[in-house]
DNA sequence: GTCGTCTTTGAAAGCGTTTTCAGAAAACGT
DNA sequence: ACGTTTTCTGAAAACGCTTTCAAAGACGAC
């Protein structure tokens, strides 16, 4: 690799004046100038990122803790990410925590090792005062969490009010017998989307014991064999909302083993508004989840002073988005 | 942050029995050894990567380009690439190419001046002379592509048979009237998956002006739109062959619009095998593209000694994975 | 007690940059 | 022609670490 001390020698300067031309603090005359850049362009020079970090302190790399690179959500996530971070001159360097307490540890560990400037995290399985200790004063955005003593660092959805709107469509489309499927992991997601979906159907006169609930695995299988169960169960269904648009993909695979025509004899919601849900067959009715917008805005929280921002929102809220597996209660004839 | 300075005054040794400690090269007398690994408590001390990086000319860095992060396709190529990185204590650093000649070197230009350890490339739209010249002598693993000056660093798919194969197995389920809808780029993948299918049509018996060709852009909404042209030109069609998995998913769609039972009535076929595929309904019969596998190969070539590797492939093969959305061809009572 | 051999240690150089500092050269006013 | 600014430049320090080198001790053998 050619360093700026090959450049120097023959373009016959020091490697002050070198380095003065590429970073255009200082004049230099046109005459010292121009031979320097001419010594770049002969010998292919292209400064070395890791000695310019460690003399300024500052790596222009971001850190990103996902939970999978495969899962679509977190693809939209890092996409919106890098947009952001392109625009702002810095590099993602991403990692996976697959939802693994040790893994997020390490993969924390690691990105604060390299000294990125600025970390994004999508951790699940730290605790919060592990994870507040972790980042020390790093500067972080936590996405899809909410932990007070950091809120305004803090970028996340409000799951309960997702949970909520989609019963309400549900039940505004006359559906009254409707099920949730969701994850039998104990995250926050879970409870406050869970927990919207039964106020509102608690608001609209339900009992508590009325509402059917199945867990399983937060994957399409993992909605399949909650679907399975569910409408085993239960036979007078006529709607399920399912905990994201995943185990709603397993959930439609279900029903259309039984021959059920959707969404005229059933319907069947999701959330997040993933990549996937307008593939499904039907096109799946969901609440959207504004993932890749969130990552943009991490990134906006960390790069721009901070007197612009304020007036910004940290609680994302979900929108409807209606497409063709919800329709209008009609007593089915199966 | 606290440097190997600090620990060195609080244990008082040098800086050099701590690095000692740190790195393990040489024997430490015990008890110095333990007072620097309880000051590194103390003090909560990391060492940093990026001085580490600039001694050792060595950064612990794996710079991986793909198109975009939010594809599924490359978010299994990332997840392979990630875990067997892990496995060898490295990091990955990301950037997307999305298909444009700028972007594409301009990412790799980054990678380059960060001094990757080692490179894992994904592009599109550099020609092979370009590529060449932006990697110089760096360690390079060219993925999804043949390039034939460094045939040795590349891993690549075999397109050509997996057109083929697709074409056969259509033409084995008793279909004759087949379709294909493309991608309007001119991008080899394209060409070779093309030429595969028409090649098993011809050897068929079919003339090549009797072979449906509709091309749009490589997304679900081009392959919805390929196959509403491809459909009203050619009424006699009984399958559709798609250039991937995600067009053929826009096929689908046509295809239920015009109220057609599937496979029954009509049969389809994707290429790739992404994470969508068996959420469709029906679940789509495809050609399996391994790029996980592909993913961690590239860290192995990468990471392990030359002499373990060499019996292993670098055209990887097609495999036939079978699910619900073709049947055998029966004449359609539409 | 002296010598040779090992083990353990700190000083110092180096990795490729940026930046401070002070000196040299040029430009200016008188 | 002389002092005073101003412009431009190179030497050197610094960033946080690893590694080489040589010196200092410890130890046993004679």
């Amino acid at each position: 690799m050619t360093t700026i001390k090959d450049v120097a020698e023959r373009a016959r300067v020091s490697i002050s004046t070198v380095s003065r031309v590429l970073t255009g603090s200082t004049r230099v005359a046109d005459v010292k100038s121009e031979a320097v850049r001419k010594a770049m362009a002969e010998l292919n020079y292209q400064p070395n990122a890791v000695a310019r970090a460690l003399v300024g302190q500052r790596t222009g790399m971001l850190g990103l803790m996902v939970n999978s690179f495969a899962d679509p959500f977190f693809g939209a996530l890092m996409s919106g990410v890098e947009q952001e971070a392109r625009l702002h001159g810095m590099q993602v360097i991403a990692t996976e925590g697959h939802h693994d307490r040790e893994r997020e540890r390490d993969a924390l560990c690691s990105l604060l090792a390299r000294r990125c400037d600025a970390l994004i995290i999508h951790a699940l399985s730290l605790s919060d005062t592990e994870l507040l200790e972790l980042i020390g004063d790093n500067i972080v955005v936590v996405v899809n969490r909410h932990i007070p003593a950091i809120e305004d660092r803090c970028l996340w959805f409000d799951n309960f009010q997702a949970g909520y709107m989609a019963a309400r469509h549900l039940l505004e489309c006359g559906h009254s017998q409707i099920g949730w499927i969701g994850r039998n992991e104990d995250i926050p997601d879970n409870r406050n989307r869970l927990a919207g979906f039964t106020a509102a159907m608690v608001e609209h006169g339900l009992m508590l014991d009325d509402i059917a609930v199945e867990l399983a695995p937060g994957t399409a299988a993992g909605g399949y064999q909650a679907a399975c169960r569910l409408l085993s169960k239960h036979p007078k269904l006529s709607a399920i909302q399912a905990y994201n648009d995943v185990m709603a993909g397993g959930c439609l695979r279900a029903l259309h083993e039984r021959n059920l025509r959707l969404p005229e004899e059933f319907s069947v919601m999701g959330i997040d508004d993933v990549y996937l849900s307008e593939y499904l067959y039907p096109q799946l009715t969901t609440i959207r989840y504004p993932i890749e917008t969130i990552g943009q805005r991490a990134v906006q929280m960390i790069c721009t002073p901070c007197d612009q921002l304020r007036s910004l929102e940290s609680c994302f809220q979900p929108t409807l988005i209606e497409r063709v597996s919800v329709s209008q209660f009609s007593p089915r004839t199966r």
